[in-house]
RNA sequence: UCCCCGGUAGCUCAGCAGGUAGAGCGGGUGGCUGUUAACCACUUGGUCGGCGGUUCGAGUCCGUCCCGGGGAGCCA
């Protein structure tokens, strides 16, 4: 008898096929029971008829609680009333495991208590349409690299120093050589892997430290960073463009069933096609004020801001060319307008935010040299990097996605951490 | 770190002006031959977050600490 994935008994109508799973739903009406099962690929609606099975296994039914293991064995029937459209005429049912009371109800429950039990959590309908969603984002950015020639370069995750600020460093020790510090970007490893490879991408976990209570935001998350040799600014938006447009018509083409579990409006995705508006720092802050919000020029965007602008538009729209004075100390000045630093940040609509941020990287050993001290860095433990500087040195071009962020955006979530399947935050570290 | 809100049954919550601790769901038992979060009946279930204070009396008022949620700053 074979054993049958659920979200392929199409193939096996009028088979007898096992399915290996566990126990989503229990009903009974006296002599018909009814026992919706899940197998990871799909749900089935189990029947069983007083007298068309083994007298001991209908009565297994009786002892079966929500989330118990088993195979169940039947034939496989086109069926109307069963949600999902086919449904199992049960001949055999062989419990594995039979579970303990299960805490999580279809019934409402509050965040807290969910997140206490991620690890069970993720077996509901919706958390598996999220992750379902998550791999197809990673896939297909992967994919989107390689095709475009991208090498991918795994970057370490235990470094001796920072990226970028020194204040959401995690700090470890390291063996008998002091501290490490658990990465919070690959970015400047990127820069010496594609000095060597050309175009460069690398995929990981990043840890920020950051005391950050919003829905935005993890202490561990994971981010695609993409780093080219001859690249720039103009061509990382299009690169970054490209990607994300790519990756959105990737779950739309292979992820509906998904997308409507989770009751996400389609339209605003179907509308995320290249080009993305483009429009400079200087013109956001122009708009914001036409519309009375008093911000100056110089001071970086908050969540308020980046929703009113992107609200502007039906796509991510790409802010380019901030003030130097907010950003990170490896970014190229604009040549023609030195106080505006070569960068981009890409704003989800839906008020979701940021999902990238890039820039052009300063090429020049002593401009480096002197934005270090602006920014009271220790050149010692750069001296690798400067050495990119002294070496050939190319003007190149990067980006750094956020993963969650993405998923989040993607699936219509509230907060990042249903788009990770074990979110860390400020206060959480468990499961 | 700061500002708001909250913590009562396994879960989601109600509990009025300080006066005997409640509901729905879940669990258990029984019933029902097509259920769809089935339904019906019965039933089980509590250190009211901790500590201290006010009071004849505190889930309720005050103080403090802990935990959680939402937001801010910073970022992806």
């Amino acid at each position: 008898m074979p054993v049958a994935d659920i979200a392929r008994l199409a193939d096996h109508v009028g088979q007898l096929v096992a399915i290996k799973g566990w126990v989503h739903h229990l009903r009974s009406s006296g002599k018909v029971r009814f026992m919706v099962v899940r197998d990871g690929t799909g749900l089935v609606q189990g029947v069983l008829v007083k007298g068309q099975l083994p007298e001991a296994d209908f009565a297994a039914f009786d002892r079966l609680t929500i989330e118990s293991s088993l195979t169940l064995k039947g034939k496989v029937r086109a069926e109307a009333r069963a949600p999902g459209g086919y449904e199992l005429e049960v001949t055999r049912v062989e419990p594995l495991n039979l579970a303990q009371d299960y805490p999580i109800s279809p019934k409402e429950h509050g965040v807290a208590f969910l997140m206490d039990h991620r690890h069970l959590w993720l077996r509901s309908p919706r958390q598996q349409a999220i992750l379902r969603v998550r791999d197809e984002v990673c896939r297909a950015c992967r994919d989107f690299f390689h095709d475009r020639g991208f090498i991918l370069v795994d970057t370490p995750i235990l470094t001796p120093t920072a990226c970028e600020g020194t204040t959401s460093l995690f700090e470890t020790d390291y063996l008998d050589r002091g501290k490490a510090y658990l990465s919070q970007s690959g970015q400047l490893y990127l820069e010496a892997a594609a000095m060597a490879l050309g175009r460069v991408y690398c995929f990981g976990p990043t840890f920020r430290a950051e005391k950050s209570k919003t829905r935005r935001h993890l202490t561990e998350f994971w981010m695609v960073e993409a780093e080219a040799a001859f690249y720039t600014l103009e061509d990382v938006m299009e690169l970054a463009e490209g990607l994300v447009s790519y990756v959105v018509s990737q779950v739309l083409a292979r992820h509906r069933r998904e997308l409507e579990t989770l009751e996400r409006d389609l339209a605003p995705l179907e509308a995320v096609v290249p080009p993305f508006p483009r429009i400079s720092y200087g013109e956001a802050i122009a708009r914001l004020q036409e519309m009375g919000n008093d911000m100056a020029w110089g001071e970086d965007f908050g969540g308020d801001e980046e929703t009113v602008i992107s609200q502007a538009f039906d796509r991510p729209v790409m802010v380019h060319r901030y003030p130097r004075s907010c950003k990170a100390f490896y970014m190229e000045a604009d040549p023609e307008a030195p106080e505006l630093a070569l960068c981009v940040d890409m704003l989800a609509p839906e008020g979701y935010g940021e999902i990238i941020g890039g820039s052009q990287r300063v090429a020049d050993l002593e401009t480096l040299l002197a934005r270090l001290e602006e920014h009271h860095l220790p050149r010692e433990p750069l001296e690798w990097y400067l050495d990119l500087r002294r070496f050939g040195s190319v003007p190149h071009s990067g980006f750094g996605l956020g993963i969650e962020r993405l998923v989040a955006w993607l699936c219509g979530l509230k907060h990042v951490r249903e788009a990770i399947p074990f979110p860390r935050l400020l206060d959480r570290l468990y499961p």
